[in-house]
This record gives structure tokens, C-alpha cells and sequence, in this order.
DNA sequence: ATCTCCCGCCATATG
DNA sequence: CATATGGCGGGAGAT
């Protein structure tokens, strides 16, 4: 009922708008003091901004301004103009303008999104809960969720600290590592599989057996991924509690991350998330809470514009999905250089911890925020397993950290930059970008020479990769830096099952592995054929002009990028595959086992340039940390002084632990310096020419993805794989955008190569991409999957990776190929 | 009717 | 014990 001025602003005129505000905004920006004024005209200006924004939900009526300050309302109000017809004005606080994506835009609005480091802004929900009359219940939401990105970290009681995107890439890279460790590609496959499998047989109960094995396959035990110095025990409010709801949020970013077409569906994150804990039942009503809480998560994604909803149409109708708008997640890029710069905060560690637990702990260095450790809440441990083992708890060289060893891999590498990567990420994602962000990238990149938007990427990686890497590799477990380009192809390589169960999964030692049990699951060849159509419209309602939408395409971030209507008729969704109901009072028990899992945490041990000894304190608090410090000893060079025994049991893991991936984006050529598990198992293993790379180059050669001459090399690291001026072409003009909208069809390779690790998987375009249809049409994407089963030595394990479907006989091609739809109003 | 998802009860955690 | 958190699911608004 308050007098609501809704800022009526045209979009247009926020558009236009944005220019000025941005530089103003973007940089460092001193940001307000939440509790002196927290409307400040900039904040307030920021705010439309970001209301006007697309993905705001329909008419934005936000009457939040009215408390505004008046001055910063005129402002606005001259430009304001009802345009595009759109009626708002209801005063009515309709439901949706209490929404939580609404609310969460206003919680946004109170803080820059890059917060300079000198000061922080503190969040006092107090303040808050009054400012944005909203519940408090409301804003923990939006706070766990922030929470989970890192974006805020709780210092105590009613007291956050605002970090805003800094911490961003970084977390992403983080999650989009957990995401390929914990294989969700896979679990999303057998979802998928299993769901198909249904519409023929209706009732087909028999699933049992895929369940089981699926159930045992999910590991996710994973918990909260944390970053370095952000969160952690700021003040003693940590201990470990909940997270459930930032968990579920990690969960779900990761899934986006993780999979191709990063469009995630409900259904199908919701299956996942449930699934973990404990041997899947599926309970209608854990399924419809699930997704309730998708749908509070996803409207805090949607505000920080790192989603957008979708529709993806499959042949029973249509589900709501998600579609990952953020940026991609940079491949690390580690810079040695950069790091060593920046690395202050290694000394302090290394002196500090004399002890051979504090040693280990600095066995992992943590430069730049990548390293993270994970910290496993022992507690849980306990109750499953640790009654045989215990008494070690704390001891870094206690099993425990083997999972978490494996967590860590990633982030050890010294990577640091942290405004990097970012940069190179906007890069490539281009036109999807915020303004803010872009103007960020912007500054920051005419400085260094990376402001090349695409190719700039490969080198840079290489080179530092090449160098470190190797040695790093050996010595810690972590360190594979993959390279992803958020482009299109990849090629991801799995670590072979033999090795890949002791070491890969983290979550291993605790569970039986899932890998095993997968290949198990029945098989539906129709499956293969089954294709998934996607379509966008990213018009907004009525509009829809080629030239628009085109322009639409490539500029993403201004109006049409997501109106907020989207409407979708909603063709009756698959009816839900039938979930059993079983007693909650089983579930209870079951979550209750489900404890178990032991909770780490992933902890970055990476400080920030201003290392503090705290943290180090705070870290050890995960027995994990020991190992990275002692990693930590020769940063820079990556080679570890540490002990060979205690590194062995840790480092051994390390190695496969990642999943190589090996990127090549469409602009940047097929050129794709990888660092990889691969060359670091070359290095230390033999030089024999890997096998793999002869199956790849096969593969790749066979698909036309390379020149018949050409080669690649079995080490791929620091090399760049030459490719056909053609092929070049052509994934140049797809370019990313068309990938994304999925109007070009690629082909996702697989290979199980028994010598090095597992399967290679390439995703390979096939087609250019034609012009962008009109955005209105659907785009059909088809993938195809080819697999070849592994060398003699392939691990029937894995097979089960891509559909679920039973193993191929080796030999075996399977290409399955699938069309998705996805619409978006 | 289905999709979204707000509201707020109430169990827990924290202080 | 008083509060702060946040899991959870009913049920209502939006389509």
C-alpha cells in the first residue's frame, strides 16, 4: 500500500542511461555505506538499471523506489516513459513484486558490484529486512545464495560482508571444477536416459537396478565450496551448519557449468540435487520441495543475470529450464607471473607453520584465490565411517584428505589472477556482458594485452602452463589447470576408472563409487535417436523483427536479452515420471545415514594479496590445508620441496583426479593448449606418445576437425593443434553465439582409451552455423555422440558416462543423437 | 490445470 | 532463554 512511485522507465532510456552510470559504477567503486544511507542516487540509479534490465520479471513495477531518495527519482523521472505499452502501474503489490528476484534486484542495488578491496560494506539484515520492507525469512534466501557464490560471507550474527563479483570467477571455476569431478554430465545423461525410458514403458518399475546404481553413483557428498579468504570462520559463526540451501545453490550452478548446452532443466536438477544424499527414492513431495527451492535460487541467479529461464521442448512438452548467461568459466588461467606478484601472503604461511601438520598444510599453495581446500567436516565422517579409522582426525595424511586432496586439485595451480580471468571470460562471452561488466573489462584490459576478445586465451595459458604445470603436477595433485574456454568444443577427458576410483572421486573413499555400478544401467537404444530440439526466442513479447532480434543476439545485455514476461504457453510438461511415495520416516532414516557424507569444505587457501596468518589458522582447520601449504613451498615454480612420502599419498590422487578438458574454441581456432593430466602423466610416467593422442588424432582427423596432416600432439600441453583454415572458418562463424543458441549441431566424440585415462570426449561442430534464425524459431541442436570404446584396457566404468545407456561393446560406435528445444519468452 | 513461488510455521543454531 | 537462521511445504497468484 505505500505510495509506489514506480520509476517507469522505458527500457530504452535506461539503455541509454547505462553508459554514463557504468564507468561510474564499474571500477572501484566506493559504494555506499549500507547503514548510513543506503540509498544513495547512484545506488538508486544502478537499481533501475538493473530492474530495467530484460530479465526483469514483466512489468517491472517496483515500487521499492519510493523510498528512494526524491532527487534520484527526478532524475528518472524525466526520462520516464511507459513505452513498449506495458501497463504497469498496478500498485498492488501483486505478488510478483514481491518476488524474490525482485527483492533480491533491490538487495543488489545497495551494493557495487565490485566493491573496492580498501573498504568493505557490511550488510546488517536488520537494515535490510526495514529498507526493503520484506521478511527477514526473504532475505536469508538471497543471502545464502550470495553465499553460496561468495558475492557475501557471514561475519556474524545479523552481520555480512559484502564482496560482490570479485570473488566470481573464481568460485565458478571452483564449482565448475567440483561439477566435472563429481560427474554430473553422467548423472544428467542417466536422467535423461532413465526419463525416456519411461515414456515407453509406463510404469516401468524395473528401473530399480538403474536407480540403485545411480543412487550409489551420485557422490555428490560434496558440500559447501568455499573460497579463500572470503567465508571461513570470519567470526565464530561458521561452524558448519545448514548450507543446505547454499549447497543446493553451488549444486546448481555447477550443473550449469558442467553440462554443454548449459541449459539446465528443473526436473532434471532437481533429480540430481535429491538424488545425492541417499539412495534415490523418489518422493513426489521431496521432488516438489526441490523444486520450490530451484525456483527461489534461480530467481537470485536471475537477478545477478547469471540464468535466464528458458523452455526446453523435448518430445513430451515442455519443462521450465534455466540457461547459464553468466560468463564462462575461464579455463585457469594461471599466471605464474601475475601470481608471484601478487602472492604476498605465501611467506607468512610457510613461516609460520613449522609443524609438520602446519607444513602440510602449506603444501598447497594458495596463491590467487584458486586453491581450495577442502575441508571435510569431520564430524560427519565420523558417524559413517570413521569409528575403524579415527583417531586421526585432524592429521592431514588421514584419509580424509585424500577426498579433499582431490578437491584441491584444481584451484592449486598458482593462478591468481583474479581480474584476469575475468576479463578474458567477458571477453568471450562478448556481447552477453552487463555494460558494467563489459566497461570493467574494458579498463582493465587495455592495460595488459589481453584485451584481445578470443584468441588471446590460448597463449597465455600455455605458456604458463607448460612451464609450471609439469612440475607442479608431479608434486601436487592438483594443479591441472584446464583450460576450458567456455566456447563451444571441448574435449574432455576422463581419467580412467582404474585410477580414477581411488583417486577422482573425492567423495570415494567415504562411498563406493558410482562409477561402477553405472555401467550396469539398461539401455534404450531408442534413446540414442531421442533428439532434443532447442529453440530461443529472445524477443520480447510482441516484438520480433530479424534485425532486431539479431541485433538482440549479439547484444544480449541490453533490453531484449530477457524481457521479463516470458510466456510461455507451457505445453503440459512430461507428466512426471511416477515417483514412488515412501514413508517420509524412511527418507528420515536414509537422510539420516545419508550424514554420513562427509561434508568438506573446499577451502581456497589462496589469500589474497594481503595474506593473513589467520587464515591460515582458520584454514588448518580442514585437515586438507596442510597439504597445500606444503605445496605451497615453491609456488611459483610448482616444483614441491615437500617430502615424497607424505606428498605421495596425497599427490597420487592429484593426477587424475581432473578430468582433462581440453577446449577449443571456435574463433581461437582448434588450436587448444592444453594443459593437461595427460602431459603430466606423459612427464612423469613415460615418453611414450600417449595412445590416446593417436585415437584423438583419429578421431579428429577422421571428423574433419583437423587436417589429415595434422597432428596433435599426444602432450598437449603448450601446444596448439593447427587446423585447417577451413575448419577454422567455420567455427568462426558459428561463433559462440550461434553454439549457444544451438542452431549448430556438433558432434560430442567419445573415446575410452584405456591408457591414459578414460574418455576423451570431443565436441565437434559439424555444420556452420546458418545465419541466426529468427529468433522466434526454434533452434534445433543435435548432438551426436560418438563413442568408441577404449583400448584393451578400457574400464567398462565409465561407459556408462554418456547415456547410461548399457556399455557399448567395444568397438562400438554409439551416436546418439538428440534435438532440444528451447524457447524463452 | 499447471507453473511459480510467497508466506510463515517451526525446528535448530547461536549467543 | 531469546534470537537468529533457515528447512519446508501449504496453498494462492499467474498463466
Amino acid at each position: 500500500k505505500t505510495p509506489l512511485k514506480q520509476a517507469a522507465t522505458s527500457q530504452l532510456v535506461l539503455t541509454e542511461r547505462q553508459p554514463d552510470c557504468q564507468p561510474l559504477t564499474t571500477p572501484p567503486k566506493p559504494m555506499e555505506t549500507p547503514p548510513a544511507d543506503p540509498w544513495t542516487p547512484t545506488s538508486n540509479l544502478k537499481m533501475l538499471i538493473s530492474a530495467a534490465s530484460p530479465e526483469i520479471r514483466s512489468r517491472e513495477q517496483r515500487r521499492q523506489l519510493s523510498d528512494s531518495s526524491s532527487e534520484v527519482l527526478q532524475t528518472k523521472h524525466c526520462l520516464q516513459e511507459h513505452i513498449l505499452g506495458d501497463e504497469y502501474e498496478k500498485s498492488q503489490p501483486s505478488r510478483k513484486e514481491k518476488s524474490l528476484g525482485l527483492l533480491c534486484h533491490k538487495f543488489l542495488a545497495r551494493y557495487p558490484d565490485y566493491p573496492s578491496p580498501s573498504q568493505k560494506s557490511y550488510i546488517c539484515l536488520d537494515e535490510v529486512t526495514e529498507e526493503l520492507h520484506v521478511e527477514r525469512r526473504r532475505i536469508y534466501d538471497i543471502v545464502n545464495v550470495l553465499e553460496s557464490l561468495h558475492m557475501v560471507s557471514r561475519l556474524a550474527r545479523n552481520r555480512y560482508v559484502w564482496h560482490g563479483r570479485h570473488n566470481l570467477p573464481q568460485t565458478l571455476q571452483a564449482l565448475k571444477k567440483v561439477g566435472e569431478e563429481n560427474k554430473y554430465i553422467q548423472q544428467i545423461q542417466m536422467i535423461k536416459k532413465r526419463e525416456y525410458e519411461h515414456e515407453f514403458d509406463p510404469d516401468g518399475e524395473r528401473n530399480e537396478d538403474m536407480a540403485s546404481s545411480f543412487g550409489s553413483s551420485e557422490q555428490s557428498e560434496m558440500s559447501f565450496v568455499e573460497l579463500p579468504g572470503v567465508e571461513f570462520r570470519a567470526a565464530s559463526v561458521n561452524g558448519r551448519k545448514y548450507k543446505s540451501l547454499r549447497v543446493m545453490s553451488q549444486k546448481f550452478v555447477m550443473l550449469f557449468l558442467v553440462s554443454t548446452p548449459q541449459i539446465v532443466s528443473l526436473e532434471v536438477a532437481a533429480k540430481i540435487l535429491i538424488g545425492e544424499d541417499q539412495l534415490e527414492d523418489l518422493d513426489k513431495s521431496k521432488f516438489k520441495t526441490k523444486i520450490r527451492r530451484l525456483y527461489d535460487i534461480a530467481n537470485v541467479l536471475s537477478s545477478l543475470k547469471l540464468i535466464k529461464k528458458v523452455h526446453v521442448t523435448e518430445e513430451r512438452g515442455r519443462k521450465p529450464a534455466f540457461k547459464w548467461t553468466g560468463p564462462e568459466v575461464l579455463p585457469n588461467t594461471q599466471d605464474t607471473k601475475l601470481e608471484a606478484t601478487s602472492t604476498t601472503c605465501s611467506p607468512p604461511i610457510s613461516e609460520s607453520i613449522p609443524s609438520k601438520e602446519q607444513c602440510s598444510k602449506a603444501l598447497f599453495p594458495s596463491k590467487g584465490k584458486q586453491n581450495f581446500t577442502r575441508h571435510s567436516s569431520l564430524i560427519k565422517l565420523v558417524k559413517s565411517i570413521e569409528n575403524d579409522r579415527r583417531k586421526i582426525q585432524s592429521a592431514p595424511t588421514s584419509p580424509v584428505k585424500i577426498s579433499a586432496s582431490t578437491y584441491q586439485s584444481l584451484p592449486v595451480f598458482p593462478n591468481t589472477v583474479t581480474q584476469f580471468p575475468a576479463i578474458n571470460k567477458h571477453q568471450l562471452e562478448g556481447q552477453s556482458k552487463t555494460a558494467e561488466e563489459m566497461q570493467t573489462k574494458c579498463a582493465l584490459s587495455s592495460p595488459e594485452a589481453v584485451p584481445k576478445p578470443e584468441p588471446s586465451q590460448q597463449p597465455a595459458l600455455s605458456q604458463p602452463l607448460g612451464v609450471c604445470p609439469s612440475s607442479h603436477s608431479s608434486v601436487s595433485p592438483v594443479i591441472l589447470p584446464h583450460p576450458q574456454s567456455g566456447v563451444s568444443y571441448a574435449i574432455y577427458l576422463h581419467p580412467s576408472q582404474a585410477h580414477t576410483v581411488t583417486t577422482y572421486s573425492p567423495g570415494f573413499m567415504l562411498q563406493p563409487l558410482p562409477c561402477a555400478n553405472i555401467t550396469g544401467i539398461k539401455s534404450n537404444n531408442s534413446k540414442v535417436l531421442n533428439k532434443i530440439t532447442t529453440e530461443e526466442g529472445d524477443t520480447q513479447r510482441g516484438m520480433e523483427e530479424p534485425a532486431k532480434s539479431l541485433a538482440a543476439e549479439e547484444r544480449p545485455d541490453t533490453k531484449s536479452e530477457t524481457s521479463s514476461q516470458r510466456c510461455l504457453k507451457r505445453s503440459q510438461a512430461l507428466p512426471e515420471n511416477n515417483l514412488i511415495k515412501r514413508c517420509k520416516s524412511d527418507e528420515e532414516s536414509l537422510d539420516t545415514s545419508s550424514t554420513f557424507f562427509p561434508s568438506g569444505y573446499l577451502i581456497p587457501l589462496t589469500h589474497c594479496t594481503h595474506g593473513n596468518k589467520a587464515e591460515c589458522s582458520s584454514k588448518e582447520k580442514a585437515g586438507m590445508c596442510s597439504l597445500q601449504h606444503t605445496a605451497y613451498s615453491s609456488p611459483i615454480t610448482g616444483v614441491i620441496p615437500m617430502p615424497a612420502s607424505e606428498l605421495k599419498t596425497v599427490n597420487i590422487p592429484a593426477f587424475h583426479i581432473t578430468p582433462l578438458n581440453i577446449m577449443l574454441s571456435p574463433n581461437s581456432i582448434a588450436a587448444a593448449p592444453v594443459l593437461s593430466n595427460s602431459c603430466l602423466n606423459s612427464s612423469s610416467t613415460s615418453s611414450a606418445p600417449n595412445p590416446s593422442s593417436s585415437a584423438l588424432n583419429f578421431m579428429l582427423q577422421h571428423i574433419g576437425l583437423i587436417p589429415a596432416g595434422v597432428q596433435v600432439p599426444a602432450n598437449p600441453v603448450l601446444q596448439h593443434v593447427p587446423v585447417s583454415s577451413q575448419s577454422e572458418n567455420i567455427s568462426h562463424s558459428s561463433g559462440s553465439t550461434n553454439m549457444q543458441e544451438g542452431k549448430v549441431s556438433y558432434n560430442i566424440l567419445q573415446l575410452n582409451h584405456g591408457g591414459l585415462s578414460g574418455k576423451y570426449s570431443a565436441v565437434i561442430p559439424l555444420q556452420q552455423p546458418s545465419a541466426p534464425k529468427e529468433p522466434q524459431e526454434p533452434q534445433a541442436v543435435t548432438e551426436n555422440f560418438f563413442r568408441t570404446p577404449g583400448g584393451p584396457n578400457t574400464e567398462p566404468s565409465l561407459s556408462a558416462n554418456s547415456d547410461g545407456t548399457q556399455r557399448i561393446s567395444q568397438g562400438t560406435l554409439y551416436i546418439p543423437q538428440r534435438k532440444l528445444e528451447v524457447s524463452e519468452d
